[in-house]
DNA sequence: CCCTCTCCATCAAACGATTGACCGGTGCAC
DNA sequence: GTGCACCGGTCAATCGTTTGATGGAGAGGG
């Protein structure tokens, strides 16, 4: 039963680290690293039920089996690569943290980060917004433990920068809702088209729309 | 070759029409309703992949054959549920649109109104965010076909109503977003539990925000 | 040098379960 | 008896998962 499939995660209480302890490290990184970037790709298109392992094993060039062999079951597989993603996105945001001022030129900026990164991620947004969809109690620790705490840190920064009449949560998780709303979909064109975060000139107005928003949101100047 | 098998809207260019003309009225209703109704709830709780065929017949008291029966294969009945959720939409949309005055307060009761329907019917902002996370081309036509007037339409009268230095297609948008976005997953409170439209007060706080979000973006007074 | 032996990554094949779809039949109302 | 609403049973396909086998890289002994 389940008896030495690496990297199983099979617990969910341990503490989610990729490589186990019996494994030194870089000798097996090339495939599991392609199976997580095309499962990571194949989750934010067609959501958790509507990818197959064995499309996720085709997209990496390798055998169903040996897709099991390296990240365990379908639920591990997903569960690490929304853990990587928000890995990912801790990180971005850390590194914007780092040089916040607590002004409206560093709301500004952190707005401006986190749009970026979701331009150079495009699929980031898209696995939020499947799971946000998704209330499935099994993977609802996700939120509790990433999605809380950094939206905790970001509130309080901003709070800081703001007055103290304005719903800076609210505030926050509109930006999020309109940021993800536009990566996942992007916005209809005169000519019907949707066009997202491939393409440079929607980003843009998108990019002027949000900083609007967020400077009348929190009362600061644009 | 599914020879017989009503309310079929195999062609994808019908009409739309739920019941076909073979038949006076109401007799098939109760059957069919109940059917729609559980896959609309289920669709949206669960994604088209996440809900089966012989999930929904169980939901409304059912054999999976009868509902084949009613509403054909399961494809049908996605693009009948969402037909009749746009439909619901619209008809809220259109009377929500016949009181309207190019003022603030037309704005902000067309809002009101909208965010009312959503707490009414909590089901169909989850539909249309599902939908929104997929672009299968076979039912990408829904969008073309609906959203794109009814948008349009708001937009127009929208327009009428504030300066044009505003982008009003954003700022509908931005609307979407935020109220699917919260009608979908809510937001995160103090305890960090997910209060979404059935939770009043919950309600009541974003309904705050986003009345102060409209005027914002529309350079409106509150 | 060659021959074993042991890992390890990979694969084809198959597992039971579930999926969407379909066929034939049953009971009831008119 | 005719038509309609409905159901049990079955189909091929696909699902996630597992098994057993294969091949190559390295270690060690001769």
């Amino acid at each position: 039963m389940r008896s030495d499939t690496p990297g199983g995660m099979t617990g969910g209480a341990t503490d989610g680290l990729p490589s186990g302890a019996a494994s030194g490290e870089g000798s097996d990184e090339p495939a599991r690293e392609r199976i997580l970037e095309a499962a990571a790709r194949l989750f934010a298109a067609l959501g958790y039920d509507g990818t197959s392992t064995r499309l996720i094993a085709e997209a990496a060039g390798l055998n169903v089996a040996t897709v099991a062999y390296h990240v365990g079951g379908k639920r591990d597989l997903y569960l690490a690569v929304m853990e990587r993603a928000h890995r990912a996105e801790r990180a971005a945001l850390e590194r914007a943290l780092a040089d916040f001022t607590p002004d409206a030129a560093g709301v500004h900026r952190l707005v401006d980060r986190y749009l970026d990164f979701c331009v150079e991620r495009p699929e980031i947004p898209a696995l939020w917004m499947h799971r946000w969809l998704s209330d499935a109690a099994d993977i609802a620790h996700l939120e509790s433990r990433y999605v809380r705490p950094l939206l905790d840190e970001i509130g309080e920064r901003v709070r800081g920068a703001v007055g103290d009449d304005v719903d800076v949560d609210f505030a926050v998780a509109t930006v999020i809702w309109c940021t993800h709303g536009f990566g996942t979909g992007g916005v209809l064109d005169a000519e019907g088209r949707r066009r997202g975060l491939d393409d440079p000139r929607a980003v843009a107005r998108f990019r002027a729309h949000l900083h609007r928003l967020v400077a009348a949101m929190l009362r600061l100047p644009e």
